[in-house]
DNA sequence: CCTTTCTTTGCAAACGTTTGCAATTCTTAT
DNA sequence: ATAAGAATTGCAAACGTTTGCAAAGAAAGG
């Protein structure tokens, strides 16, 4: 009963395994007649392919990486959602790893995949020169970056506008009467960091507010670096005066919501301050303004042109730059 | 260069595809020179071992299904981020799927994941007799079961004691003084549900505090689900009224809480409010008060008892229950 | 020097598919 | 009745491994 082959259904019926196969597939004609005998008794012992032998012979596991530092933000997860939901519907599974936001790690399962001969990768790197996955786009597989984006030849990539997007939160702080405005930053090494910094350095030129590099810190994307980050600020503040602060992630924004707290301030009043993928779940309480990538947006593209580039290896690399969200809730103040 | 095989390798060394197999795995006695050689070469040629091929051969994949109703939930991704953790140190990797707690998508995905062949399930499931999942059981395979358990002889599950959180929940706003506590409950049909229900009401009756049908409402786990049942509540609430009300599911608790907003009232002023899988990121900000299941302890479990199921067969099935926690927020109002 | 034992290697089957080609049978038209 | 063509089926190789068994060779013991 279980797990029947083949081969068995073709011995009980006297017919080679060419055969049963074919009929079973139905690319190639059988006589109809045998085709509903095999039918009948691939029905009756509940036949069940071996996709990992199709797959030696196809050379195509149909399945696709998902590699992330952190599954568990929600950021991620919706991504990861709507590629299941966009990749599923044409028979792909997802492989998926967590890197912790290690480059040893992200090493590790990208070998481990590789060998598992995956047909394509998606990739929240946070390697900067793309050497991880190199063997993956010279093999001819497709790889789409999501959040950051190594510095190379033909990269397929699917981001928002970092830039951007430190330019809309900086902007709404100065529609708001603020002129001295901090940040943390989360990595200058990567690519997302290193533009959302720089994003905000053209936003104060442009919009002629006072730049100050003690008002820039750098944490590590972790909820700790940002508690620590503000603290540095906040301690320094006297030598450095500022009314707002743009914290460039998640994690980071409620760390330094900790650090406000924990220093007897309050947002607004004390402090205004616009975060960065932040979700306000309960539309009665605390909103905190935030900038925020449409991810379910970014989840969809990645899963259709996943599709297509599984379809036809064409095309050259391409970097879709994304529209970011500004979404004011009551943590700045007008002043 | 490119995807070297133990054959290629085999022939420029004039060997057997066999001798370089044992060479580079090492379990088999070779030549000391030979595989010195063998090893050079294929570092050279940068070889990977496909892994579908010796898949095929060993009859194990090395892969862990991960099954769940919505990976965007942090309950889920929180879960699936310590199962990878845990499995990743033995080799395993984890394939997901998200069925949004569809039936029919949960068998289609488990139908794909049994044709590759994957070595275990972890399985957050719709479907209440097992059915979906009786072919991994009877083939051997390890299930275990988070959330839903299903009714069947011999079943691994890992979950809360719901009865138990139903019982802290009712006991904790009755030791604040309230005396008519409604609920909303996922679903009666599931196990999880049905458990949160009869505790619920089980706590009712020891803590002598008045039943009422009336003041039980269902929804379907969907933020949706919970507003139109919290709205359903509210507009009854003359015939039958409550001072606090039990919502069994994170999103249903936020959509109660948009009802509330919607009506006019205040969290906790009119209604006190106790969730279930509500997290606080904003230490600083309105904190849902709420049971919560511990999901670190739930993902860690899961993953010790893969592996100790994969190595050994053995066991019968065991239900593992944990003690939910009880978070005191600041939406429940002594009364 | 012959037998025994150990080391090293190769052969070949196996895992469960797919698929090009050839062989067989059945139609059908002349 | 016979040839041509179409329909159906089977053979065998291939995908890249692993592994039991046997063969060959070397070392060692008598």
């Amino acid at each position: 009963m279980a797990d029947s082959t083949l081969k068995q259904i073709a011995k009980e019926l006297s017919l080679s395994v060419s055969t049963v196969s074919r009929a079973i597939n139905g690319k190639s004609v059988v006589n109809a007649d045998t085709k509903k005998r095999v039918l009948e008794l691939a029905e009756k012992y509940s036949y069940t392919p071996n996709e990992v032998a199709r797959s030696l012979q196809k050379c195509s596991t149909e399945t696709v990486a998902v590699v992330l530092p952190d599954i568990s933000e929600n950021f991620f997860g919706t991504i990861v959602k709507e590629i299941d939901s966009a990749v599923s519907k044409e028979g792909y599974m997802l492989l998926l790893a967590d890197t912790h936001e290690r480059a040893d790690k992200e090493n590790k399962y990208l070998d481990m995949l590789y060998k598992r001969q995956v047909d394509a990768l998606v990739l929240a790197t946070v390697d900067i020169d793309g050497a991880s996955s190199a063997r993956f786009r010279n093999g001819g597989k497709p790889v789409i970056f999501i959040d950051n984006v190594p510095k190379a030849e033909n990269i397929d990539a699917i981001t928002i506008d970092n830039k951007k997007a430190s330019f809309m939160a900086v902007e709404y702080l100065k529609s708001q009467g603020h002129k001295n405005i901090a940040t943390i930053i989360g990595s200058k090494e990567e690519t997302t960091g290193a533009e959302r910094l720089e994003g905000y350095r053209d936003a104060l030129k442009k919009l002629c507010l006072s730049e100050n590099e003690d008002l820039i810190a750098f944490g590590d994307y972790k909820r700790e670096s940002g508690y620590i980050a503000m603290k540095k600020l906040l301690e320094n503040r006297e030598n450095a005066p500022f009314s707002a602060v743009f914290v460039t992630s998640e994690k980071m924004t409620y760390g330094a919501l900790d650090a406000i707290k924990e220093a007897s301030l309050s947002v607004p009043e004390d402090i205004s301050l616009i975060g960065f993928d932040v979700h306000e779940r309960y539309k009665g309480g605390h909103k905190i303004a935030s900038i925020r990538q449409p991810e379910e947006e970014i989840g969809k593209l990645v899963g259709k042109q996943l599709l297509s580039k599984l379809k036809n290896q064409n095309a050259d690399g391409e970097h879709i730059l994304l529209e970011p969200l500004l979404y004011k809730g009551d943590t700045v103040k007008a002043v």
